[in-house]
RNA sequence: GCGCCCGUAGUUCAGUUGGAUAGAAUAUCGGUCUCCGACACCGAAGGUCACAGGUUCGACUCCUGUCGGGCGCGCCA
């Protein structure tokens, strides 16, 4: 409806242009916005304001003229100035009772639509090192960017749902001998855990899953295993780095290149299959799992290592290869390549960010924690060096959620193994509360996760509220059919006019803001906006219902009112499909 | 020290990209079931939009500075 006003306003502009009182060569940026008061109409425009400098007009003037010269249209009933120079727009009743019949003929596509003109976006989320079980801080990475996949996918983009699977690199051979050493442990042997070996007890499970398939396969004497490593990180000091490198470096030797290769597979791969299952119950799908090994192994690293230094943007230094980035932006150069000759992450991810732009997207976003902030100027950097757009890219920063325990600060390390998992709190609290919870905040917004009241099932939460109002509509169906009513839908649709109460013009105008809350949401990456909608279409639709009688006995006003609710239970369900929450028929 | 994010009601958060009297939820207090589900509704109270300047018709929003909180500043991933 708003691009309806919009094109009228737009008109009204081009005929004022001809007559010479407004400027031909001047584009106005025409913004039509919902009145925040009832006394103000359904919707206001400033764009009198705004033009009135260079028209050498008062904006009051000047908003007369642009009334006088709006073409006329059924939809508006009248329009008003107020204030400064606002143009206030009253909407006739035909004007909502389309929007009704819109939810009602487009089902499930109401509220979607084609400005994303089938443009290729991909979206990358997620992404946790497979080192361990996903914990509640990427559940809102998963949540967020699920939704925002979602809302491009309802604007019309053509969408690709991306994990990038950090298969490759230190954090991997620490994850392998991890499980190595609790293996061995099985076996009988002594064994000091290592300070930085991951602690969590999922390592005892692939421990116990290699043991059970292998046998003392894979056993050597601890002697041999700790043989020349340096010492680890005590009150006598030590260094807890050395160790396990150490650690890691004994594994390699004693296990050979495929017995390593196996235990390390055992556990990237339960690991993996963990994560894949977690998400999937979670609503969370990927059209691919992208592996930074294959990076590595079909030379794409390599690739873009050599596009660096044939550019001109790489040079030799103290052994190691640099990326001169402090040339594009950042803040100071980079290692590619180290001096032992083992390339870094972020020559991977170089690699990884090409490739994504060589597949020919229109757009690219990446999700990520906040803490990977510094990071931004360092991959735009490499794309600009290559001659990619950078601007192609958008990394949204998702902040932490800091989660409270009993009124407190709940510590986390994925190291130590001390973190509450992503399947715990679906457990607890349930995929539809978990997923509507983390998307109610601007990604932006730093997040306080309140463990005790996001488990406790009271209406704190506001996802049982939307849903409430959904299965409450559908409860009006069933009360109908026991009070012998049969609802007839086109006659509901003919009596639309008997819609004059307050509350019903009130749930109208909210259903024709859904489409462009769905806009704006998708464009903006927001998808607190369509939590922020739902809640308050729910709110609407509660008050209509305490209100008034639904199944009265005027079939005209019977009918009309339960075409009303279908619109907005239509609505509702759509909403909740987006945020990837069910819509269920009763509580 | 430098960089990024944040600061709005007791608390958790919105605020339509610079618009009209800053809004919800929750907590507190009061009211509403002979009635389609009270998992709901209605009302009251609650604010120096961290602070100080600046930009303009107009600032919670943009700019500068100060204060406070979070995160990041590796030849880690």
């Amino acid at each position: 409806m708003k691009h309806q006003i919009k094109s009228l306003v737009s008109q009204s502009i081009q005929a004022l242009q001809q007559a010479g009182t407004l400027d031909n060569h001047i584009e106005p940026n025409i913004k039509i916005e919902h009145a925040r008061d009832k006394k103000h109409g359904d919707y206001a425009c400033n764009i009198a304001m705004i033009l009135a400098k260079q028209a050498k007009k008062n904006p009051r003037e000047l908003a007369e003229e642009i009334i006088n010269h709006l073409p006329v249209s059924s939809l508006v009933e009248k329009t008003e100035i107020a204030g400064p120079g606002f143009i206030n727009f009253y909407m006739s009743a035909n004007a909502f009772h389309s929007v009704v019949t819109d939810a009602l003929d487009q089902k499930q596509a109401f509220g979607r639509s084609d400005i994303g003109k089938g443009k290729q976006i991909q979206v990358e989320f997620v992404s946790a090192n497979p080192t361990g079980p996903l914990h509640v801080g990427h559940g809102r990475g998963a949540a967020y960017g699920a939704t925002v996949s979602n809302l491009l996918e309802a604007a019309g983009y053509n969408v690709h749902r991306e994990y990038y699977v950090n298969d490759a690199g230190r954090q991997m051979d620490i994850l392998g001998t991890s499980v190595w050493l609790r293996y061995l442990d099985l076996c009988g042997e002594t064994i000091v855990f290592p300070k930085n070996g991951y602690q969590g007890d999922y390592i005892w499970d692939f421990a116990a899953n290699l043991h059970r398939e292998n046998g003392d396969k894979f056993r050597h004497p601890s002697d041999k295993v700790f043989n020349a490593v340096p010492a680890d990180e005590g009150e006598d000091g030590g260094d807890k780095e050395a160790h396990i490198d150490g650690l890691i470096k004994n594994a390699r030797a004693l296990l050979g290149e495929q017995d390593y290769n196996t235990v390390f597979e055992e556990g990237l791969n339960r690991i993996l299959d963990d994560i894949r299952q977690d998400l999937e119950e979670f609503g969370v799908t990927y059209d691919d799992w992208f592996s930074e090994r294959k990076l590595f192994t079909n030379g794409s690293v390599d690739k873009a290592i050599k596009r660096l230094q044939d550019a001109g943007h790489a040079y030799e230094q103290n052994g190691a290869t640099w990326f001169r980035s402090s040339d594009f932006g950042d803040e100071k150069d980079r290692v590619l390549v180290r001096e032992n000759g083992i390339k870094t992450y972020f020559a991977s991810d170089i690699a990884y960010h090409m490739d994504k732009l060589e597949r020919g997207y229109d757009r690219v976003i990446d999700v990520w924690g906040a803490d990977h902030h510094g990071y931004v100027p360092r991959v735009k950097a490499a794309l600009k060096a290559i001659g990619d757009d950078p601007d192609k890219l958008d990394v949204l920063l998702v902040q932490f959620a800091v989660l409270y325990r009993n009124g407190e600060k709940v510590q986390m390390s994925t190291r130590s193994g001390e973190f509450v998992t992503l399947r715990e709190l679906r457990d607890e609290v349930g995929n539809d509360a978990a997923r509507f919870f983390y998307v109610m905040h601007k990604c932006e917004q730093h997040m306080d996760f309140d463990l005790d009241l996001a488990k406790s099932r009271s209406n704190d939460n506001p996802v049982y509220y939307v849903q409430y109002a959904h299965a409450r509509i559908c409860s009006v169906w069933r009360q109908m059919q026991e009070k012998g009513f049969a609802f007839d839908e086109t006659a509901g649709r003919n009596a639309l006019d008997k819609l004059v109460e307050q509350h019903e013009q009130d749930l109208m105008n909210n259903l024709s803001r859904y489409p462009e809350v769905v806009e704006s949401a998708a464009i903006n990456h927001e998808p607190h906006q369509i939590a922020y909608y739902l809640r308050d279409l729910a709110n609407h639709l509660h008050t209509y219902y305490n209100a008034l009688q639904f199944l009265v006995d005027d079939a005209d006003v019977r009918n009309a009112r339960l075409v009303l609710i279908s619109a907005v239970r239509q609505t509702l369900q759509n909403g909740l499909e987006l945020l990837g929450v069910s819509a269920p028929e009763s509580m």
